[in-house]
DNA sequence: GCCTGAAATTGGAGCGCTCTATTTTGAATT
DNA sequence: AATTCAAAATAGAGCGCTCCAATTTCAGGC
């Protein structure tokens, strides 16, 4: 910078004026100063800027599994967000690891962020207790809910109630829901799933079946439906692997989807897209939950303390190949016409 | 900090040796100033280190697209490696998008970072000019080649000839590549699938199909194949997704595979080991080729410059359930034993 | 030609830390 | 008690920037 303001013979001030483009340079000097930074190669230093600005214009995003892409696609809206309002979004990765998730949060409140965004995150209260006082901090999507955290998730309960809503007009009454354990997530979707039966008039059928959250916790389960003398005729998964899973075991055994049985996961990750699974999910507005959790921050940011905010956003059915209405009592095993079959 | 060598009535430089647990403290003051730092919630600022040691300790990572598990893998491996050395890696995000690539680097190169990976970049050779000169850079499993820069990726040639070998092997003559586009990766593989092809004896058989990277452009690829009077018994995709897009339609037509259809694809992401997919593939080392990815920049930070360097890890055939040996030419469509069918 | 005030420019302190050189401490040696 | 020397602690400059207050510049009005 020194060599900079030397070459275009001005002051060190001018050229800090210039490289945040104030308009109090007059437009010669402030040629002249660029073209002394091009020549120079020059390039402000962001870690002196920060420091001398009390400011870094920078929130931090951690985010708990990079290889999930239901998480990249968050954070893809955080980053849109942040770019709107002149933040860079650094992003630092936990792994599925509580203890790396605090290291993390550690790196960012030294790196001094403004703010956090949590994804997936599955730090503990104390941990919270120890951040949530020194910055600003959303919860997204996240299995747990913090009590003095601002969070920003999607309404488990109402997703799955439509799931069992779209379900039970097609006609569907024997449905199982694959729990997803012991998150806060799966327990909503659990209580959406129940009430969404009884809403139907079908509470008496209420059936849960424990699995953890991965593909294949799903396979022992449907071995269990399968082998019991009354198979539901439909299952409702708490998300998409499950549901993966789930439909892997059925064609195994023979069962067509939707034909004998129908199939609904969650979060409309783009596995569910997949025109080989095409399986009918509930939404989550990945993006939207993104931006709103910036927005969250910088609400945050400006208003300082007060109620914790909650933002619940709407899922929404996404219908494709996995439901269809109930074969009349008739099983025929072999007669497979795939998930996609016309 | 001030503040905290007050309170443990000590100078402000021995708080900073204690932070940086220097040996040359007692015990005694070592512990009164830790814990005046853990009463006054004391936390050091990095901006003011790094400027101060005029390093940063840090690399910074451009990943081309978050929501694609195949680079999240790249990047954690980027990460173990960069944490073993006392690097931190920063991450940022290019949107498939070559100008917020060139953000993205120009906010890295302002932070100061020691050195960038890019994972899956597309910079242009432009683009790269302007960087490879400041910071040590290397690009992983990146479509492009650089001149002057280090790269680390898979043998994609090789990869490709490890397919058609295995296809070979099961007697599979009628052998199509579905191929990638345009990007360097793309080629390789084409011309591994047709060095293949002419090492089993076939090359006389060599047919490769243009598509894209995504999973759609497979679809009229197999319409046409299917639509011809000796269809191919094998098909080796350019990657997973590719694949999945084939598979999808290959079902649609009745085909069974691998039963009438073999089918491969490439990258190992985990799609391919959804179980409803079970997709023979080539895996890509996408751990060791982070852990590499950063061996290669701490390399070129000790020794300066030099030549280029080029690491290229050894691909592997995984066989799953997509491919058999073919059938003795009768096609039996409806006779559909899934991808996984006993 | 002098005064006024807005616009453009500059000097210099300070952001929170590290690092070198220097001083202080205190035990061991004579 | 004086001397030596390593270990422990400190003072103070400086990292590259921003920002405040102060200064200079330059119109226009009298």
């Amino acid at each position: 910078m020194e060599d900079v303001a030397e070459r275009a013979k001005v002051s060190r001030a001018l050229v800090s004026l210039v490289m945040n483009n104030s308009p109090q340079v007059s437009d010669e000097k402030r040629e002249s100063v660029l073209r002394a930074a091009e020549e120079l190669g020059y390039r402000p230093n962001l870690a002196a800027r920060q420091l001398a600005k009390r400011r870094t214009q920078t929130i931090g995003v951690l985010v708990d599994d990079l290889r999930n892409p239901f998480f990249g696609e968050v954070v893809d809206g955080i980053e849109a967000e942040a770019a709107d309002h002149g933040f860079t979004a650094l992003i630092l990765n936990g792994h599925r690891d509580a203890r790396r998730e605090v290291d993390a949060v550690e790196t960012f409140l030294q790196l001094r962020v403004e703010g956090m965004a949590l994804v997936g995150a599955r730090l503990t209260d104390d941990d919270m207790a120890r951040v949530g006082t020194a910055t600003p901090c959303v919860m997204v999507a996240s299995g747990t809910v913090h009590p003095g955290t601002d969070t920003v998730g999607t309404d488990d309960r109402r997703g799955a109630e439509l799931a069992v809503e779209h379900l039970a007009a097609l006609g569907h009454t024997r449905i199982v829901h694959i729990d997803g354990g012991d998150n806060v997530s799966a327990a909503e979707r659990r209580a959406g799933y129940e009430s969404g039966m009884r809403a139907a008039g079908i509470g008496e059928l209420i059936d849960v079946r424990p699995a953890g959250d991965d593909e294949a916790d799903a396979l022992a389960v449907i071995d269990a439906l399968l082998a019991q003398k009354d198979p539901p005729t439909a299952i409702f998964a708490f998300n998409d692997l499950l549901a993966a899973g789930a439909l892997n075991r059925l064609a195994d055994a023979g069962m067509a989807v939707p034909g004998d049985v129908s199939l609904v996961g969650f979060d409309n990750t783009f596995i569910s897209a997949l025109r080989h699974l095409s399986l009918t999910t509930i939404n989550q507005p990945k993006l939207a939950m993104g931006r709103l959790a910036v927005g969250t921050l910088l609400e945050r940011l400006s208003d300082g303390s007060g109620e914790p905010i909650r933002h619940t956003l709407k899922p929404e059915l996404v219908v494709r190949g996995t439901t269809g209405p109930p074969s009349n009592g008739s099983c025929r095993p072999g007669a497979a016409s795939g998930p996609l079959g016309t």
